[in-house]
DNA sequence: CGTATTTGACCAGCGC
DNA sequence: GCGCTGGTCAAATACG
């Protein structure tokens, strides 16, 4: 139905996991990279510590069970920034740092501090090649509200997020129409894995451990953009793991006939006339105007989480117990609301840039 | 004194 | 089965 709501559909978890953010759930990022960087150095980097230590009585808590492999989609974005971190308009908590093999610089981690409880984590890692360019990686959802100005732009960009992946017309099925749909649907559909995104440098890639959306604002010239080159091609794509809603067919496509070419055309599809030029507007806002960075680097800290207009209750709250109810609900169709919500992101991301920009 | 950061230790998953 | 790697915890420390 509205899919200007999308936001809240677009969350990759579902809603109710949100209170289990405890331990639990072992997966969690990894380095994302992707792209240009040569990848793969592999070699040893060396950390130094191991020595077991001795006894100890760690007992550390123990969930009741894994039963959450939901989260696990990421959201990361690539911008250009001489701070060791971009402000988002949340507030985090650092809670590790480790070297990242083959890269001088540290990664660290961050938790979203704004709320207890906020399951939301953000890992920074600033590019080795190229120190001016920082990935920003986030997960989870948040659980509470944050500033106006990022839960305008998470809308925003979430609504992106959804187009983009929507793409040409299928995953969004498998996307918001439900988890089960992942299932179920026989949807055949491109089976690109690092499927690129004309817009704006996004590409969604489905490799290795989890479906990740990357977003680079680093620079890319709306000629670029349009032309689109694919990256890296997909390593082989073995089995994908994990069945749950990301892409579709990644698993269960039997014997798909891959293209004998990446199916990058696919994504250009979107663009038309129009929406084309609004995006080329936008790319060119973003990668000039700091401010837009920021703000999009902030809604995409809530892309995912949404909780979206979840609970209301006015109470305040978020205590322990926090109940944050399921909300989301919102489960257009799909095929309508793709267009929909693809519109509506521009317009938002329109208005957004022209507001900024004044 | 409370809170954020630092930093080594701990642990699970994966590959060999 | 062992060792490596990535990620997280938590004690100690720094900051206000
Ligand atoms: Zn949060």
């Amino acid at each position: 139905m509205l899919p200007a709501t999308m936001p809240a559909g677009v969350q990759f978890m579902d809603p109710r996991m949100a209170p289990a953010i405890r331990a639990g759930a072992p997966a969690s990022f990894d380095g994302d990279r992707g792209d240009s960087d040569g990848g793969s150095g592999s070699g040893g980097e060396a950390d130094q510590n191991k020595q077991d230590g001795t006894a100890g009585t760690p007992e550390r808590g123990e969930n009741a069970a894994a039963e959450a492999p939901l989260r696990r989609a990421r959201v990361s974005v690539r911008a250009r920034s001489e701070a060791p971190m971009i402000s988002d308009g949340c507030q985090w908590r650092k809670y590790g740092q480790k070297m990242a093999k083959g890269n001088p610089c540290p990664r660290a981690y961050y938790r979203c501090t704004m709320a207890t409880g906020c399951p939301v984590r953000k890992q920074v890692q600033r590019c080795a090649e190229d120190k001016a360019v920082l990935i920003t990686t986030y997960e989870g959802t948040h659980n509470h509200q944050l500033p106006p100005a990022a839960a305008a732009m998470a809308k925003t960009t979430s609504a992106a997020a959804a187009m983009l992946l929507s793409g040409p017309a299928a995953s969004r099925d498998a996307l918001f129409a439900g988890h089960h749909v992942a299932a179920t649907a026989p949807a055949p559909l491109f089976q690109s894995y690092p499927y690129a995104s004309a817009a704006m440098g996004a590409t969604l890639s489905a490799s290795a451990p989890f479906p990740t959306i990357t977003l680079d604002l680093t620079h890319s010239p709306p000629a670029s953009a349009a032309g689109l080159h694919l990256q890296h091609r997909p390593p082989a794509l073995p089995a994908m793991p994990f069945p749950m809603y990301g892409f579709p067919a990644a698993a269960h496509r039997p014997a798909v006939p891959l293209l004998p070419q990446p199916p990058t055309a696919v994504s250009l599809g979107m663009m038309d006339g129009r929406n084309r030029a609004a995006l080329e507007t936008m790319t060119a806002a973003i990668t000039s105007d700091p401010n837009f960075t920021t703000a999009l680097a902030a809604a995409l800290s809530t892309i995912m989480g949404g909780g979206a207009e979840a609970a209301p209750r006015g109470g305040a709250g978020a205590d322990a117990g926090d109940g944050n109810n399921g909300g989301s609900g919102t489960e257009p169709p799909a095929t309508a609301a793709a267009a929909g919500a693809r519109e509506t992101a521009l317009h938002a991301l329109l208005q957004r840039l022209h507001d900024s920009r004044q």
